[in-house]
DNA sequence: TAGATTGTTAATCGATTAACAATC
DNA sequence: TAGATTGTTAATCGATTAACAATC
């Protein structure tokens, strides 16, 4: 019932709607929408009612209401209180995203090794030992956690943090974490988009036989 | 004949193999690979095939030859020169990515519109003026971007990108480019991940009426 | 030969697409 | 009522799973 791609594309109609909002919008139909985030409508509808939302027939989806049920079937109507341990480039990078944080993401604290690190803060969030990770995550009752560590430590980070009580990861780490059944891992692997980038454009490259309008040749 | 799904997990195994290899080992079947990779053993032995890669009856796959075919399929085996637009933290991130570069992503320059940042070195990579876009990329014969400028800039970056002669967008901004058929675009959403952990932990805090083990009572 | 493992074919499952009925 | 649009049902497509034949 709950389709995985689904899911996927509900931050895209959420960007979609914040537009039309700013736009001055306050209506729109399934087929503009599709159109918009370049889908056919069945699938926009599709995705629009597994959320819970409810258009009216010959008229549309109101957005700001739409938008509130997209948000609250992904629960971004509120906020997730979460550590982020390994404050490496990538780790500092999601800290101070601001996609993140709109969508309900807040580091309570981030986690480090590095004693060069560790004191400071970044987009004030403070970087504290890993050897107090336990501690913290449980006085404050954090729930989830985004692991940005090397590969070689991840396993052992990822057990420390399901011992303390985070049900939820985000692992951003090269490997397969293997954690009992009750705790939600998403595994995050920027080489995978990298991959598909990469087939995807040899095969548009061999396959020049293709329709459409073929590559100008450069104006040089 | 080429599934996405399956090009997407070909990195775990090039991680799997290469840890394997660190171990001293020279030959995996398909079911130590997919027991490790978690993945049952008909998906990994596809997904090998589809690689061109072969082993051997009664044997397995010898693990050089293996990584070698898979990176073959990939063109990970050779250096892709790459822009990257946008030097905001996201982009900064990646460009000090060292998995990345690993996968043979090599960064030529960068660009941003913000004076602080054009003349700094970041990584070994120069920031420079986002004017410079179109004749560096022509000059130097770039044909993969990597995008991580914001929303409202990404579609004309895109385009501007596509003119000077790119045909392989890496696209981390929050919007679905409009581009002709010959270009390759890889969309990246972090918020979709995201999306999928907490709906997925949502899921199963609900449904705790799961098989498995249950999560412990906290010893507090 | 016997054991192990690849690699292929068929069956199932899930997601997308197409068609259309329902109704504001 | 007529037009527009939702929302559902059926058909197709793609990916995964299961079963097994081929062979080193």
């Amino acid at each position: 019932m709950s389709n995985k791609q689904a899911i996927r594309r509900l931050p895209m109609y959420l960007n979609i709607l914040r537009l039309l909002r700013e736009q001055g919008e306050s209506v729109v139909s399934g087929n503009k929408l599709a159109d918009l985030v370049g889908k056919p409508p069945p699938v926009v509808k599709k995705d629009l009612e597994m959320t819970g939302a409810r258009g009216v027939k010959g008229v549309g989806y109101e957005i700001r209401r739409l938008t509130r049920d997209i948000e609250a079937f992904v629960e971004w109507n509120r906020s997730h209180r979460a550590v982020l341990v390994g404050a490496g480039s990538l780790g500092l990078a999601l800290l101070g995203y601001e996609g993140l944080r709109r969508r309900g993401l807040e580091f309570a604290a981030a986690f480090d090794n590095d004693q060069k690190k560790i004191g400071s803060s970044v987009r004030g969030v403070k970087i504290l030992p890993a050897s107090r990770l336990e501690l913290f995550v449980r006085r404050e009752e954090i729930r989830l956690a985004v692991v940005t560590v090397p590969a070689n430590a991840a396993q052992e980070t990822a057990e420390r943090l399901v011992h303390a009580g985070i049900d939820a990861i985000w692992n951003f780490a090269p490997v397969v974490l293997t954690l009992p059944e009750y705790v939600a891992v998403q595994r995050e692997d920027l080489s995978a988009g990298l991959a598909e980038l990469l087939v995807d454009s040899k095969r548009k490259r061999t396959k020049a036989d293709g329709v459409g309008p073929d590559r100008p040749e450069p104006d040089v």
